[in-house]
RNA sequence: GGGGAGGUACCGAAGCGGUCAAACGGGGCAGACUGUAAAUCUGUUGGCUACGCCUUCACAGGUUCGAAUCCUGUCCUCCCCA
């Protein structure tokens, strides 16, 4: 809003390169930024979504940060939902076949996708289309005419394929589609650049081929890294647990940024924070002398950016008081029981929810993972007792409290 | 269309008539330790009304005192040939 025109390619490029891994091809790019800078007409940029997954997370925000810099640079940008392929299944990667969502799912995950990328992206700039609208009334004919632009030998070429292919996994033929749906989508909205992570490299050259078959100018391609999860070695990922939710509470978000391994910090710094750019030289050498004090700020720095300054200094004092302090946090989920009888222990580990079945209860105990008030319980048939009202706290495993309140 | 191999817990992978709730590795969880929810070490890892009981080894039947293990059928996957 407060600078509609589009700037010099040499403030555009500063800033859309940062953190990219790959563009392709650059020059063609750094034309495309120079002609939108003279004529000051936005270019179309696109990136495609996965409604079967609403819950985003950090490793999603690398790319929708991107996107949101090109929407301050001026840019027209086309966020794709792909309900289309969505109500089919998974193209890359997993081999679950995913359950076939139905339409009403497909909507209300796109609503909810959207709703949570609009805590990164400006919804006033957003396009938001699905891909349903032009792939749905595709004939057999039409597609027929559409796969004749690839060949097979290209298409084993993606990586993935090549994998699963030598380990015997199965592929199944319409996989091969997938890529051609996604650049149908690129033809169809004529775009200037797709957006994507590395692992998308091979669905957005489709794009840029099957423009180039159509005669359109060729989309350019521009590759974000794969943020490292939590664990420090897999891609953010929900199946891998590694991952930092952007609806998470608060202390969630900080506990989980700090545990992160010291050689991520900077590149976190780079990829999911709003530093700004030329801070973050200093960053690089201060997460080297400095781990400690430089993950706790980028801990509560991302924390900042999804809940506000006041929330990250309260996830900040959370943490020092549960983790390093070892005390017992200001607030906690109560549950309350009736005194008119006694409860067992186990039974109310496993009703407050923090274990899915009693046995791992039993477990948690026998292995001195519960606490209360403070004292470690090891023995699985202690219970409270009829007629006693009072208030207990009770840790389960390393962060999980309640307090228990009985009463008649 | 023909021939061969195979489907085991969250994943990978042993087991091939009882001693199997099922080796081993990874992952997860917990304990100790730590600037950290990292690393490391140790323990643990189907469920329950819990020293016993119940349900699991693709699915459905069958043989047997007894099956993940043998037989029959079904579904699925991979390899070779056409």
């Amino acid at each position: 809003m407060i600078n509609m025109s589009i700037p010099p390619v040499k403030e555009q490029l500063e800033i859309i390169e940062r953190g990219t891994i790959e563009i392709v091809p650059r020059e063609e790019l750094v034309r495309k930024l120079e002609n939108a800078h003279k004529t000051q007409k936005p270019l179309r940029v696109k990136l495609g979504c996965d409604p079967t997954r609403p819950d985003l997370h950090l490793g999603h925000s690398v790319i929708l940060r991107k996107m949101r810099q090109f929407q301050d640079l001026g840019h027209h940008t086309i966020l794709i939902i792909g309900d289309f392929t969505a109500m089919i299944g998974d193209p890359s990667g997993a081999n679950k076949t995913r359950p076939a969502l139905t339409r009403e799912d497909v909507v209300a995950n796109g609503r909810s996708y959207f709703e949570q990328a609009s805590k990164i992206l400006d919804p006033e700039k957003t396009e938001i289309v699905y891909n349903s609208e032009w792939l749905a009334p595709m004939s057999f004919e039409d597609v027929i005419r559409l796969a004749s632009h690839y060949t097979v030998a290209r298409m084993i070429e993606r990586d993935d394929f090549t994998k699963r292919y030598q380990n015997s996994d199965t592929i199944s033929l319409h996989e091969f589609l997938y890529p051609l749906a996604q650049g149908q989508d690129s033809v169809h909205l004529k775009s200037d650049i797709e957006l994507g992570g590395i692992d998308q490299k091979f669905n957005l050259l489709v794009g840029r081929h099957l423009q180039k078959e159509f005669g359109q100018s060729p989309q350019i391609c521009l590759m974000m890294p794969l943020l490292v999860g939590t664990d420090g070695t897999q891609k953010m990922s929900k199946s891998y647990d590694n991952y930092i939710g952007i609806d998470e509470k608060p202390e969630d978000m900080y506990g989980k940024a700090l545990s992160i391994p010291d050689e991520l910090i900077f590149p976190y710094y780079e990829l999911v924070t709003d530093l700004d750019q030329g801070r973050l030289p200093e960053i690089r050498k201060r997460a080297a002398s400095d781990p400690r004090n430089t993950k706790h700020e980028l801990a509560w720095t991302i924390t900042r950016m999804y809940h506000g300054a006041e929330m990250a200094d309260q996830a900040r004092a959370h943490f020092e008081k549960t983790v390093i302090q070892k005390d017992v946090p200001d607030e906690m989920p109560e549950f309350v029981f009736s005194t008119d009888s006694g409860h067992g222990l186990l039974d109310i580990i496993r009703e407050t929810g923090f274990v899915p079945s009693s046995s791992e209860a039993r477990r948690l105990i026998t292995q001195g993972g519960i606490t209360l008030d403070g004292e470690k319980i090891t023995d699985p048939r202690f219970h409270f007792e009829a007629g006693r009202d009072g208030e207990h706290i009770l840790k389960v495993g390393k962060r999980k409290f309640g307090k228990l309140i009985f009463k008649s």
